[in-house]
DNA sequence: CTGAAAGCGCTAACAT
DNA sequence: ATGTTAGCGCTTTCAG
């Protein structure tokens, strides 16, 4: 099932070819397709049916090179695999519609050195602009960002010092606000479901804030259950059972993801829980389309889209009064009590 | 909130600055950089260590001029909003993992005019190939597809002429394939859920398949109800309420994708639905993360990370025996009985 | 193994 | 409103 490429090797046309097709300069062909003013009505429509009828698309590569501007934004993301990033992404994408922006997306798998060579990769296309979850890099990417030249937008975390400009939301405080939550609906054996990946660093300030939150009320995590890999749903039940039947006088569930969430939010409800009397139990990220489970599962919203919208905005220049550099935007993320999670006492 | 940069105008360095910095001449330092193996240990470890101590970065943008090869692969999908596409995505970032080639991400919002706009910028930066999805496009965006001079693979779905490569599975087929494994377990009263949206070719082709299938056993859809968006999971709890409340002596539900059926089988099994007996029901993508559902969804698995797997192998030029150009791999989606309908009678 | 020259396809800056 | 000239920063090609 294979058949050989035509044999006419089709040089890729030039702005020459287009210039010679229809007896204007490069220049002002150049021009035309650039949509500038100031050429004529008349040249310009006698191009553009040229340039059509050849087929020819223009190349970026020797424009960016001349102009030394290149209308790409680089986006640097851990990981595709479950709503959160590409939600950010769809945000970004949106945002940058309008703008003659270009996002371009890596992904890093959660690893420093993998986003390290992402973002050489990436920068060795000199984008206008690069947008980077998180605000935890090896030295040699920081310092490859901090010597860019372009605006750089560090998202989803406001918790730490960033290199330029940054939107997002303290996990940390989302941590310490559910801790809050928590407490103030009087559960007071809380148990935490989480990933056992260390490199994902908004997870962990979550947790510490968790932790910390309890703590100034006295409390700390009664157990802890970890998992890695496999479909959050199913992990989330069977994390679930596991902590139940080790510690079976918990009465407050915490999961570090709204997936795992729901997974042991169905697994409860099979058994028979009396859910939030008997127990509570809450997620992280609000993840719209957990709608539709039987109850609805207390989380703290991530602004993931929103996120994905002001960062790309700072790029392009829009709602920022003409200033360059060093925004700082931290999203208030809004605490859902859901059905899940007693109201306060 | 903002501060102004740093006045100190840093140009960013070229090869010329490295050059300079360590006494070889530029070339040899496009050598070193470019991993030749025709430089002398000693001026490639004193290059390097320069470069690096420098923050050299280099330009993509002359180099892909100079060489006329640009180490990109454009990748056109119509959404990243739901799990499908960011899976397919997924599969194509492993795969050209260890190529040396990047893909780069355009999304298209299902719309074909979209399609052909990202197409077109895409292809002016003259990437070594591109993955798009879906066999229709618009006149134009074909013959820039057939002219681009590189290799194109068409993915996700096998009904139609591709221009060049094609992996997917065959949407109509699997319609087919439901319709008998439907009406093979006994149901008789079949109802369709799915999108309004007309440019989704592949769910349209899914539910032509089935009503075709259906008519070779004497049979068509009882009733129809379809969406659009908002919470898949929630949209398939109220879909199927109206649906069966329409047409009460349903004994079949078949969902044109995984999320709706499992708000629909959340639905009807809180309504105590005897499912599979009173009531089958089935859905389409396998998506694994609903794994942790109360009873496995019916489902045929779209091999979205293996379609992205396959396609990225092509235009790597791995596993072809060199072949370029026109391959056509169709995968066979498997049916997944799951919990939600009887064993063929 | 290293260097010098030429040019990739386009656009900024300057004519006209 | 249109044309001309001179590069952009790198790599190809050819010489040493």
């Amino acid at each position: 099932m294979s058949q050989t490429r035509q044999p006419e090797i089709r040089r890729p046309l030039t702005l020459r070819d287009v210039s010679e097709a229809c007896g204007v300069s490069e220049m002002t062909v150049s021009r035309v397709l650039r949509n500038r003013e100031d050429v004529s009505p008349a040249t310009r429509e006698k191009v553009l049916n040229t340039a059509r009828a050849l087929g020819y698309v223009p190349n970026k590569i020797a424009g960016g090179l001349a102009s030394q501007q290149v209308n790409l934004v680089a986006v640097i993301v851990p990981s595709l695999s479950n709503m959160v990033f590409p939600e950010v992404l769809t945000g970004i994408s949106e945002a940058l519609d309008d703008t003659g922006l270009q996002p371009v997306f890596g992904v890093t798998g959660y690893s420093a050195e993998k986003e390290e060579e992402v973002l050489y990769e990436m920068l060795s296309w000199r984008p206008s602009g690069a947008i980077i979850a998180g605000l935890e890099h090896t030295d040699a990417a920081r310092a490859m960002l901090e010597n860019a030249g372009i605006p750089i937008v560090e998202i989803m975390d406001s918790d730490g010092t960033p290199i330029d400009s940054v939107v997002g939301i303290s996990h940390r405080l989302a941590g310490m606000q559910m801790a809050d939550a928590i407490v103030a609906a009087g559960y007071r054996r809380i148990g935490f479901l989480g990933s056992k990946m260390t490199s994902d660093h908004r997870a962990r300030k979550r947790m510490q804030g968790l932790t910390d939150g309890l703590a100034t009320h006295g409390l700390e995590l009664a157990d802890t259950e970890l998992y890695s890999g496999g479909s959050a749903l199913k992990k989330g039940r069977e994390m679930t059972e596991a902590i139940l039947s080790r510690t079976a006088d918990l009465d407050f569930l915490y999961y570090s993801n709204d997936m795992i969430g729901a997974g042991g939010l169905l697994y409860c409800l099979s058994k028979g829980y009396d859910i939030p009397g008997q127990l509570g139990m809450a997620g992280f990220n609000g993840v719209d389309f957990l709608d539709g489970l039987p109850m609805k599962l207390a989380t703290i919203d991530a602004c993931r889209h929103e996120i994905g919208v002001q960062a790309a905005n700072i790029i392009a220049g829009k709602d920022q009064g003409g200033v360059i550099g060093g925004h700082r935007v931290e999203l208030t993320p809004q605490l859902v009590h859901g059905d899940t999670m007693r109201a306060p006492s």
